[in-house]
DNA sequence: CTGTATCCTGTAGGATACTG
DNA sequence: CAGTATCCTACAGGATACAG
């Protein structure tokens, strides 16, 4: 599974559209997951991969990476042995959980309805 | 801009994680855009192409089938001439409103915050 | 107007192997 | 444990041209 976001000639945050904005955060594959398991406490790399069981680590990685550099998750390196890191929501990352939730909320639906 | 799904060899919908299920309908390039554009009323193939100026007809094509055929949007062509083509959410498409609402108003609170 | 058919490209991300 | 380094491929989607 995989979830791309590309970026365009046209800025995705384009004036009009305020969609492209958020996008530009939870874009990735993988990305609303990440947030999602964040959301509910603080996790360390290896829960996430766990979380989030067919992640390769390259993209958890990089996933982590990115939503640091956009000032959505916090990279606590504990000093212990052996080194344990802790990944945190930011303000800005709590902001996107309503989003989420209400996606996880439509994905919850649908999988009932179509089914089980 | 651009915004691509692509299915791995796990399904997107894990059966723990809803997220999944609800962004494989909403995955792909200009998917919520094109969601938030019928939100407020049907629209046909050219205003949809305004809505979001830099679409390639291909994309905005290929978009309108996939939803079409996940039963999320009705395709109706008016006896008209020339034709025209009123593209409209379904009730499956009604319940994604929401989920983009939340990602469109974090989207518009972030480019407050950003500056203008 | 509403598309479809081609062609082409970048790049996301999976696998694997290795490091501090 | 927590990553990084490579390599590789599929495939999304942009451009362009054409069609009913």
């Amino acid at each position: 599974m995989a979830l791309q976001v590309r970026k365009s000639k046209v800025a995705l945050a384009d004036e009009r559209c305020p969609i492209g904005t958020c996008m530009e955060l939870l874009g990735g594959a993988w990305t609303p997951q990440v947030i999602w398991s964040l959301a509910a406490t603080p996790r360390r790399f290896s829960e996430l991969q766990i979380d989030m069981k067919p992640i390769s680590a390259k993209v958890l990685s990089t996933r982590l990476r990115e939503l640091e550099a956009k000032g959505v998750v916090t990279r606590a390196v504990m000093p212990t042995s052996p080194p344990s890191v802790e990944y945190a929501l930011t303000e800005l990352g709590r902001e996107l959980v309503p989003a989420i939730e209400a996606i996880a909320h439509v994905g919850f639906k649908l999988k009932r309805q179509a089914g089980r």
